[in-house]
Parts: C-alpha cells; sequence; structure tokens
DNA sequence: AGAAAATTATTGCACATGCAACGACTTTTC
DNA sequence: GAAAAGTCGTTGCATGTGCAATAATTTTCT
C-alpha cells in the first residue's frame, strides 16, 4: 500500500509531550499573571531574571532563558516604562547593558513570586514522589542538548 | 529592607524548566521541518494528528494537542492548498469538518516521521534507564492538569 | 596604531498569533 | 415547531514574534 505510516505513537513522544504541557502550565499562569498585574510571559521572565541575578544584560538573559534577544529588548522596554526596571550602559563595556529592578519591580516581583510558587507546590503536590526524578530527568536534558 | 525579595529557586520552578526546554526542542525540529520541507510547527502537528486518527475535526485537534482553533483552522488551510490535506463536511453534523491526508499528504508524512523517531531515539539516549520516569511523570501532570 | 572582524542592543518589516465577532448549523427550551 | 442558546470553523484586527539589518562599541590582526 502507498499510503501506509511508519507506526509511531504520539502520546509518548516527549518534544510533543513537553510542548503540550509547557503550554497548558504557562497559559495558565500568563492569565493570572496579564490580569492581575498587566505583566506578559516574555515580561515576567525578565522580571524574574533580573530580581535574582544583578546586573544582567540583554545577552546573558538571552542565553539563560533561550529568549531571544528582540525579546528580552522589548520586554524590557516596556517594564522600564512602567517603572519597574532601569537600564543602565555598562561603563566597562559600553554595548552592555546592566539591567536592575526599580523598587517599584521589587515590589511587584515580591507579590508575583508567590503566586509561582503556590503552583509549584501544586505540581508538587501532583507529582508526590517523582518530583525529585523529573527534576533530574529535566537536569539532564537541559544539559545534554548543546 | 523594602526591597528585600522572598526567596525563589528559578533553576527548579517547573513551568520555567519546562517552557525552556520545550522551546528549545521544538525549535531544533522546526528548522529542519521548515528547511526541508517547508512546514511549520502548528502544520506539523495538525499533519501529525490527521495522519494517525480518522476523521478529526478541527475542534477535536485543538483539544487533543492544545493548539488553539484558529491556529488550526489555518494550518489546515494550507496544508490543503499544499496539497497535502483534504477538507470534508461531515454530513451528520455539518457544522463539523472531518480532516484526512491525501496521499501526498501522506507521503510527507512518512518522510517526517523518521526524523521525529531519531530526535525520540537521542532523548531516549540521554536519559537512559530515567526515560519511563519521566513518562509518568508527565503522565500525572497532563492527566491531573484539569 | 589602524583596518577588519566580532559583539551588543535596538528596530523595521513581514509574518504569526490570540481573541472576539461572525455565519452556518444543531440542540435545547418553552 | 419556533425561538433561544449553544457549537463549529473561519476571518478581521490589533498585537506579538523572528529574522535580518543597523549603529555603536570592542576585539583581533597585521
Amino acid at each position: 500500500m502507498s499510503d501506509a505510516l511508519p507506526d509511531f505513537d504520539l502520546e509518548r513522544y516527549l518534544p510533543y509531550r513537553f510542548v503540550v504541557l509547557s503550554a497548558r502550565l504557562s497559559s495558565k499562569l500568563a492569565k493570572q499573571y496579564k490580569k492581575e498585574f498587566g505583566i506578559s510571559i516574555p515580561e515576567w521572565r525578565v522580571l524574574l531574571n533580573v530580581g535574582y541575578t544583578k546586573d544582567l544584560s540583554v545577552r546573558d538573559i538571552e542565553q539563560r532563558v533561550s529568549l531571544e534577544r528582540s525579546k528580552v529588548s522589548r520586554a524590557a522596554t516596556k517594564l522600564e516604562a512602567k517603572g519597574y526596571l532601569a537600564k543602565q550602559v555598562d561603563s566597562r563595556d559600553k554595548r552592555l547593558l546592566k539591567l536592575t529592578l526599580t523598587p517599584e519591580g521589587t515590589e511587584l516581583l515580591s507579590k508575583l513570586i508567590p503566586i509561582a510558587e503556590s503552583f509549584q507546590a501544586e505540581l508538587n503536590q501532583i507529582l508526590g514522589e517523582d518530583t525529585e526524578a523529573l527534576q533530574l530527568a529535566l537536569d539532564r536534558l537541559m544539559t545534554e542538548m548543546d
């Protein structure tokens, strides 16, 4: 038969499963953040990174979070406009930008964190004992994927 | 201090880890598909679903794959234009559409599958014994997240 | 030192996306 | 059985995204 397809188990196909699951998790969180705080996903991610690491540049974030340069840049610009983040040119290398949270940014983030934590707690509850195994598997995949 | 942040371990935050990982996996695959076959991610996902389940409707795919109605619809239209997929109105419920692969669609998919399989194999290699544990954890999360 | 190559953040632009509105149809309700 | 409510797929529109091009700087090379 010319229209035979090779066997393929979509339900166990990892890239597919990850995409579906992560889309669900993200959109669930995103809706909350958007509605209550007017923050988009890239903005939230930048906020988080800048909040927990000092003087990050756009490129640093790009690499750590797999967030496109342009996305980071635009998210940073918006956060700056909203008064949550300050951009400062690095004095040693003037191409680089040092990103820092303003007090308002820190305040916002400290409201966002508990929501994130409780979501994590929910996931841990679902996973129970298997939480650690999952984290390990993710460690592996992250480090081994160039 | 007013600018103290609660502790938060970004590196172990699951929604974040999933998003980053799945973005990497997807874009790696997507580039291949796009370059060699001119197929986008939503198109690939629709192709896959239609290929392995008979007479799916747009809504069926939306629910199975967490792919927006409009995305499915547009992907289907493009696949139809390229001759890979046929749309047919369901005779019992004329609101529904039955999607089927054309022979060309089947042929294309049978070229795409091996690429997907070898990617999966690569992941299994990385995960080794832990593959099953990961799949189980994903099962849990998928079913428990309404 | 000075020219060439590389790196950083931004931006313009074409295209993708998400959402609400719509028309076509079906189911429910009275 | 007609009207109201609901469902399905598509589309218009405002917004988001990815990529290539750019200006400003730094690094490398001769």
